[in-house]
DNA sequence: TGTTATTTGTACCGTATCGCATAAAATTGC
DNA sequence: GCAATTTTATGCGATACGGTACAAATAACA
């Protein structure tokens, strides 16, 4: 994985285009697109405007690459979560267990797509289409491992898996959501449970508490 | 609700302030809170820069007001859904069916909330609190109207009504990402009846098909 | 008719913004 | 050491931004 050392011509480069990505990742993901000015950037990344223009573009490219980014982090980490081999209720513990994660970072920003990206999608058709079909594939994988949990055994094989999904993928949005409001983790643990138990039924073995209504 | 004319003293006002202010509820709505500048609130409402500032103050006050507007529309909205005197299967298809009609309004804005002040909420501490506090409060109402509908034997006792709430709390927002992502009317139907049928159980006489994974 | 009160419209100020032009710096090849 | 190459750093230029000062406009009041 490690890229082979080419001698290169000129002045070598002060930053890693990786690291520096993620910090403009994490610029746009506090603040927004349109709140965050290239300046930020420059600040974030370390690198002046002239290398970052260089480097990946204006800011409308920064901000798509960021996104790309963390989108193949986000698929790589469903793939992970969601593998067959576990129990489902397992597998969608682990997802949530992830999401709450990653969304409590950073003093809870909560998902960098519906945090940023949903609201410069209604003038951006193009990030408006992108954001739909990822939506819509992740619905169709969290869809198709419920299926192969029914066909286990391991839920009622009556259900609709695609309308378990369907609110799977609610769950996880709602976890950004409540996230990026302030909802402390216990309070995002709960949501997660309100999902495994709606979609996996009541967990057996263990007590259980009422949920609160804490958000 | 007709106020009172009094004979005001100076030039007359040109324009209504409440619809004034719903134009500004548009713009932001449109385009998020860091994308609309003073310029465009000022074409949408057909108000100049000082009149707009002498009617509502700065940019972050045009937007606080925006919001209060917004939400004490939604809550009235919610409240005459979810009347006790329907039951709940029936006063929660008309909850989703209003925020359908809502959020696909302007080429599919979603909420207002959601898409826009959401993004804010991270670097404004008080949006922030109240943004948690509308959602909290709103998993409260939800909560008590499905305990009330199992009090009154419409579902299953046995269900935890702070969870079937939360569920319920998730797709309304959920609809609201479908909507500000391009999802056309059927998914959002469609993803409106995975809540019913998940938290009213399936419904008993009418013919059913499998919901399609579109989103 | 003149005074007072209020809103409108134009124009302006200081600052921030994006993108780039240009020069200085740092490295390799010869 | 010298030319070629690539990146960094400073700074510029045109525009956009938020907010306000000021005068013209329009009404009630006396």
């Amino acid at each position: 994985m490690v890229q082979k050392e080419i001698a290169r011509r000129g002045r070598p480069r002060s930053y890693d285009p990786q690291v520096a990505l993620t910090k403009a990742l994490d610029a746009f993901w506090e603040a927004g697109y349109a709140a965050t000015s290239l300046d930020d950037l420059s600040r974030a990344t370390g690198m002046n405007r002239p290398s970052l223009y260089a480097a990946f573009g204006d800011k409308g490219a920064i901000y798509r690459k960021a996104l790309e980014h963390y989108w193949a982090d986000t698929r790589s980490a469903i793939a992970i979560a969601l593998d067959e081999r576990r129990p489902l209720r397992e597998a969608l513990q682990d997802f949530y267990d992830r999401a709450i994660e990653i969304y409590r970072s950073g003093n809870g920003r909560g998902c960098f797509m519906v945090g940023t990206a949903l609201t410069e999608a209604l003038r951006n058709p193009k990030l408006r289409a992108d954001l739909h079909g990822s939506l819509h594939g992740l619905i169709r994988v969290v869809t198709s491992r419920i299926a192969l949990a029914q066909s286990r055994g391991e839920i009622d094989a009556k259900a609709d898996a695609a309308e378990l999904a369907i609110i799977a993928v609610a769950v996880l949005d709602f976890l950004a959501i409540q996230a990026r409001v302030g909802t402390e983790r216990k309070a995002l643990k709960a949501t997660a449970d309100a999902a495994l138990n709606t979609i996996c039924g009541p967990r057996p073995q263990q007590k259980r508490r009422k949920a609160q209504a804490r958000s």
